[in-house]
DNA sequence: GTCTATAATAGGATAGAC
DNA sequence: GTCTATCCTATTATAGAC
């Protein structure tokens, strides 16, 4: 990529900065050139495709991201309650407590979604069986473990979007607080 | 407005679908214009602050809508059980049972964000508030019912931005199912 | 591989006839 | 009040020098 001054991670977290903080149609060229500090031209260079190919390049890069960050511990051998923290405290640094927007948010209602409908579908489902599978570890059925993961993708994405639009953080910060004791629990 | 073809509130109505189905950068003049049948001229003539300022009376717009359809009925004499029924079937009915999106999610996302804070504030306040005197009046704690209210309007956020994204539109279904039940419950 | 300069197009906004 | 025709700017995208 960027002949060494900086890595081809460094330019996704950076695009991947910029999708989520302006949204898809938001994020225009000259932006993404500022945020990496890569001329127009040399964004091109690199992705052919254009602003489309970025996008479809930073959503591999998020997977990524999450895949280790959110999942990788979930294969530990700890106890489901501690991996449940773990990933609740992943979850709060990443969004800086309800500061920052999720990435599959902006891309689901961008005018252009249609066009990462897969993408978005693997990025939920993937999130949400990571979710489902501890779930089941911790004794739940397979169906309560489910609509549980569901659930807890539904409040997190929510808490973010009532963050967004009121500027009132505490509701992202009572959200997991209640998640950490909910998710798993009996009954 | 338009001589009489088409009253106001019309007008209002098609360009808040449309601002709601595209988002505010993403629904172009030229999308509202279709989307109304004005010619772009004629939108200006009834706006002659362009698309901000269609924003803004879309958003009024909507703040009447929900005046009336959600929290006018929340001041009839009915038990608040029967009160927070009718409530989840409007918003059942008004996002289509999470087909449609919601425009204070949108316009909370848009990039030009910033320029409708007030407004964005406002609208999730007064929901928030509705729901939370509607707990007050079920017997719950103005602390209790407060955060009871925010997890709703959570909830509901989060439930649409999932259906958006997966195209699973069960999760709304049984997300309102759920806060049928658990919303003014004691504990 | 990298960047300056520029083309092509779409977007927001207006002029002015009717 | 309404619409056609047009302007200006920003945006995406590319050519081509180095």
């Amino acid at each position: 990529m960027p002949a060494a001054l900086m890595s081809k991670d460094e330019v996704l977290d950076r695009l991947l900065d910029a999708f989520r903080d302006k949204g898809y149609e938001g994020a225009s060229l000259s932006e993404l050139s500022a945020a990496t500090g890569l001329p127009k031209a040399s964004l091109y260079h690199y992705f052919p495709g254009g602003k489309e190919e970025m996008a479809h390049h930073v959503m591999a890069h998020h997977d990524q991201r999450l895949a280790k960050s959110l999942f990788e511990p979930l294969r530990s051998s700890e106890t489901p309650e501690k991996k449940l923290t773990a990933m609740i405290d992943t979850i709060d640094a990443f969004y800086e407590g309800g500061r920052k927007a999720c990435l599959l948010e902006r891309m689901c209602t961008a005018a252009e979604r249609d066009r990462f409908r897969r993408p978005l579908r693997r990025g939920f489902a993937v999130w949400v069986e990571a979710v489902q599978e501890l779930c089941i570890e911790a004794g739940l059925s397979r169906a309560v473990a489910r609509t549980r993961a569901e659930d807890f993708l539904v409040r997190v994405e929510g808490a973010l979007v009532m963050c967004a639009g009121t500027g009132d953080y505490g509701v992202f910060a009572r959200t997991l607080k209640d998640l950490r004791r909910s998710v798993l629990a009996r009954s």
